[in-house]
This record gives C-alpha cells, structure tokens and sequence, in this order.
DNA sequence: GCCGATTTGTCCGTATGTATC
DNA sequence: CGATACATACGGACAAATCGG
C-alpha cells in the first residue's frame, strides 16, 4: 500500500508493539510526528484515528495520545479484532492440515437465497472442509462462493487458501465482511466430522464477504469446537 | 454530538435504515452530497469513511458509493457490530430483570491483576448479577469496576445501569473497550444462578473498558446462555 | 482504443475551537 | 492567563478508477 498515512501507522504501530512507545505511555505531539514524517496535520491525524480503532492508542484531549496497547497471549485461535482481515484464515490455514469433504457446484434455491443473501438462481461453488490442528480436527468450514466471480475452484484450490486464489490469480479483491458469532449444538454431521469428545457446543462464525463492488462473493460459516476458539474485538466509543 | 460529520453520518445511516437509499443502490455523488449538506469534501468523506466503517456502505472508486446494508434479524439478542458501543447492554437492561447477586469491595490480588490487567492493589468495586428475561435467568454478568474512577456503588445502582450512574452522575466518559469472545463450559456458579437445563456451555464476552484517559475502569464478563446470544460485526478490509 | 467527464482517494496548508496544565 | 495539544472544518490540488462517446 503506498497511501502515506498508511505507511505512518504501520510505523508508529511497530514501535508500539516492540515497546518503543511503551504502554501507558504517551506519544510524541502532533507537532513532533508532523515533523518527524514530513507530512500535515490532516495526514498524520488519519493514521492517529486508525491507531485508535484499532485499540492500539487512546488520544486525550489536550493532553496527549496514550498508548494502551498490550501483548494479547495467543494461547487459543484468535480471529477478529487487532489482526487483519483474513489473517486469522491465514494463520489457521498455515498451522492446519486441511481435509476437502465435498465440493460441488449448487444453484441457489429460494432456502439458500433466504439464509445467505445470495440471490435466488445464483450459482454457487460449495465446499466443506474440515481443519485438523495437532492432529485433531477442530473445525468445519462450510463455503459457498459465487461462481461468477470466484470460477474454476478445483480440490486443489480448496486445500489451499480460496482467498489466496481469488486475489492472487483472478485479482478479485475482498472489501469487507459482515460477520456473527454464536453457539449451537453440535449436529450429527459435526460430531461425524469433528473430534467432538462429550463436547456437544460449537463456536460458529457466520460471514458474508463483499468484493470491491458491495457484491456479495461469499457466505461461510466456520465451526469451531470451543476450547480452540476466541474472538477478539476493539470497540470506540462513537461520542453521543 | 455537534460534530458536523457525525450529524451527517447519522442523517445519511437514517436515510439507509429507512430505505431511502436502499441496498445495492448508490448513494448520491460526493459534490451532490457537500451541496445538500453545505459542508467541505473533507467533512463529508470523514461521515462516508463511518458509514463504511459501521459496514453500511462500499465505496467504489470512480463509480460511486454502494449501499450493502441489510435489516438484521432480530430474533436473538444481539450484541456488538453496527450496534454503537453500550446500546446492547442498555436494550438487554430495558427487557431484563436484574437482580444483583452480590456487591463487594475487594482489592486486586496478584491473581486477579493478571487476569483483569487492574494493577495490583487496585481498591475495586465487584457485582454479580442475574439479568432474567422473559422469566428466565438467561445472562450473568460478574463486573469490576475501578472504585476511584465508579465510587459509590449501590444496590440501588447496581439494579439499573452502572454505565448511566457514571456517565450522568459521576460524568466518567466510556471511550474504548476490548472484547474477547470465547466459548466455555457452564460452571457449578453458572448451574447455580441460570436457567440452563441440560445446556452446559456458554457464550461468554470478557470485556476491559477504558475511559477517555485511557485509564482501565471496569473488567466484566458476561455470561450468556447460547440460544440467545448474537454477536456482529463488520470487519472493513485495510488495503494491504 | 483513446479521450474526456465524472467520481472517489489522497494530501496539503490554514484557521478556529476546546481541553489540559 | 498563556502555552501546549488535540479536534474540527474549510478550500484547493492532484491522482486514480470508471464509463460513455
């Protein structure tokens, strides 16, 4: 990305993270940062406000801008929250061996259009895949891609990163999701599929995925069993 | 608020809501929009940079701005997402009967110091409470607040919103908070206070809530029953 | 395939308001 | 009160993507 005040956040967000601006502590003023990336006020400020939603730093008014970023343990498979967009995916991805349980083309049917929000007649790429981590199998992705924009998904693909394919290869470029999390019984599929144990709860993610368009490329929904599963999430204040 | 930009961001997501500018269609161009709205480019995009932000519109490059939202079921409580920060708690609160299981002042341990973040020593406030909706005992929320920043606690207070004490009477202002969503086993405690029946995991949304100084005030969690737990969220992709 | 009009994206410089100390 | 620092807003400029002729 070559915006400037996207360069200045990744900087002042490695100097927070390596301890450079330590926690509690306060960043340079506006003025000094100005000075030090040769940029304005407005630019400098835009990378301030990515900081901020991002939980990395708590700006107080006339007085400074505080750091409250801490270390967040990674003892569980994280998602959301201060990781980017598809790096939980990524890291998931990397970590686990991954199983292609079907794969199929489907047509949308009234049912499917009513649950996902893809329009009724649309085709679709369905794929279910199961991801083992050390061995045991942890959780279920179930896709459905929109064939007109992500085409030509084979095995191969799918036992790899769908995501990686579609940028890298067909340059399609994911915007935004939308996304929801619950917690529901395990089903007969779920335990057939997944190391459940006595364990009959799953976390599930739901997400719809939006190309740069605003049309919808994607629905998953992601199963997860519980002790491996955790959510992060930042939220701002919106001043009322 | 008095934010030029926020009015207009809350007049523009009115009209999104209602279906004035309905989904999938676009929103009138950034010089049509400055014109109605009397206001520069620069303010108007930082109202559209929120509403992308809140996942209610897709903005295209030299095509336009897109609107993707959709009205969201409202079959189970939701929390989080498009929803502005305390809003949940305070719908949960009007629909809920609240009974406060215990209030007590308690000072962080080392255990409690690492498991919250308050920093040992710390003099803290700490409540239970049962939230009962539709006659059944569906939440429990265990909160400690920092007793310098929320004195004053009462039972009184406890039973209605702590967020609204502070803000009105104590004019403590709530700019941040983290959240972790994870899935757990229903302890002998949660058996105890809420009706679960043979349900044995529960939703359970850790949270640390910072003021506008950036000072740690209150660690809760929140423990919910999962057939009546929702959590969303709109995730906007930072071009990499 | 090119050009120009439209529209969004980025950045700058400046001015003014407001909270903290 | 004045100095410092963040918050909001304006107006102008140029870049980049899209679309139609």
């Amino acid at each position: 990305m070559k915006a400037r005040y996207d360069a200045i956040y990744r900087d002042i967000r490695e100097s927070i993270e390596n301890g450079t601006y330590p926690y509690q502590g306060f960043l340079p003023s506006e003025a000094e940062l100005t000075a030090t990336y040769d940029c304005s006020h407005n630019t400098l400020r835009r990378a301030l406000g990515l900081l901020r939603d991002q939980g990395y730093v708590q700006p107080v008014h006339g007085k400074g801008v505080r750091v409250i970023y801490q270390e967040p343990e990674r003892t569980t498979f994280t998602v959301g929250g201060i990781e980017s967009f598809h790096e939980a995916e990524e890291r998931i991805r990397l970590d686990a061996q991954t199983e292609v349980v079907a794969l199929e083309q489907v047509t949308a049917t009234p049912e499917i259009s009513f649950r996902t929000g893809f329009e009724e007649g649309t085709e679709l790429t369905s794929i279910v895949r199961v991801r083992r981590i050390g061995g045991e199998a942890l959780i279920l992705d179930v896709n459905l891609f929109r064939a007109a924009s992500i085409p030509g998904i084979t095995e191969e693909v799918a036992r790899g990163s769908v995501y990686e394919y579609a940028e890298k290869d067909l340059g399609v470029s994911i915007a935004m999701s939308k996304r929801a999390i619950t917690v529901e019984r395990a089903t007969a599929r779920d335990r057939e599929l997944l190391d459940l144990g006595d364990i009959d709860y799953l976390a599930v993610i739901t997400s719809q995925t939006f190309d740069a368009q605003g049309i919808l490329i994607e629905c998953t929904q992601s199963r997860h069993r519980p002790d491996h599963f955790c959510f992060r999430d930042t939220a701002v204040r919106h001043r009322v």
